[in-house]
DNA sequence: GATAAGTACCTGTACGATACAGCTATCTGA
DNA sequence: TCAGATAGCTGTATCGTACAGGTACTTATC
């Protein structure tokens, strides 16, 4: 009897995600391009990760973040450009390119991670804080789930 | 005092935003070119939105999506080479188009929606009833807020 | 009821993010 | 040592999207 209401939270949860990703979207898009520019691109996704693990290397952010290695590349490419990441050689494997983030790309990404924190304190400003946490908990176990699923 | 607390959980939710759009990004191409074919674009969102909203225009999609209005032209079109939708005259506004599915298209968004329905019930089956129910709530709630943003 | 202003849709064009295939340089194990 | 694997780059293609401009139609004003 419960797989009735199961079934419709389901396609509850589907709907919104998909909703989610519409809006991030757009909201990407309107912010990324007005205020902060330049950090339009993945570049946010890349800059965030080197500054979480470290520097490394191409084929391993490309790994995490689920990506091509040549799309990985280019974004990094375009990061150098601007300054914000530095290529060196892995000394340890000659084939390899260490990425590090420049402090300037750190600002950056620092910058813009402020801003979006910003955004999201506004809208969620008449949230209790019970609930603040609820949803980042289950957002969080979301993505482990889509993360093991993925591994499978 | 809660302040620095309620910092770093707004820095969750934002990471984990993030985070799921990135892996939902993989996802959507995933499944989308491998099974369920032809569905891949936002054709989908718009298939969704006619079979919940009833046919409409083109501006109508546009505004409810998002979206820019050549956008929705284009991919429209797209369906409407697929059998997916027809347009019809507006009867009552000699500039406008009505949107329509047809019965193939509803019946592929419903063979997607489904697909993705259960893939969130395999992702989501060791979790228990009543935090389905929360995070279809919350992520409600916050796609709301999101939109409210937006209009301001 | 004529005409100006607005609206709906379409088309041309451009761009960003991504993937896949193929290349070169390097590494590693038998 | 050398055959196969791997790291990264480049060429090319595709998709989703936006913006600018055009055409056809509608609405409001006088």
């Amino acid at each position: 009897m419960s797989d009735d209401h199961d079934e419709s939270t389901l396609g509850r949860i589907e709907t919104e995600v998909a909703l989610l990703m519409r809006f991030g979207e757009a909201t990407r898009r309107a912010t990324g391009t007005a205020e902060h520019r330049v950090l339009d691109r993945a570049a946010y996704v890349i800059l965030r990760h080197l500054a979480d693990a470290g520097p490394q290397n191409v084929s391993a952010l490309a790994a995490r973040l689920n990506l091509d290695g040549s799309t990985v590349t280019r974004q990094v490419s375009a990061l150098q450009r601007d300054g914000l990441i530095t290529r060196t050689p892995d000394p340890s494997d000659g084939r390899g390119t260490v990425i590090s983030p420049t402090p300037a790309g750190l600002q950056r990404m620092a910058a813009v991670q402020a801003a979006r924190t910003r955004l999201y304190g506004d809208m969620l400003a008449d949230w209790s804080a019970e609930d603040r946490d609820t949803l980042a908990a289950l957002l969080g176990r979301l993505n482990q789930a889509l993360v093991n699923r993925n591994r499978r």
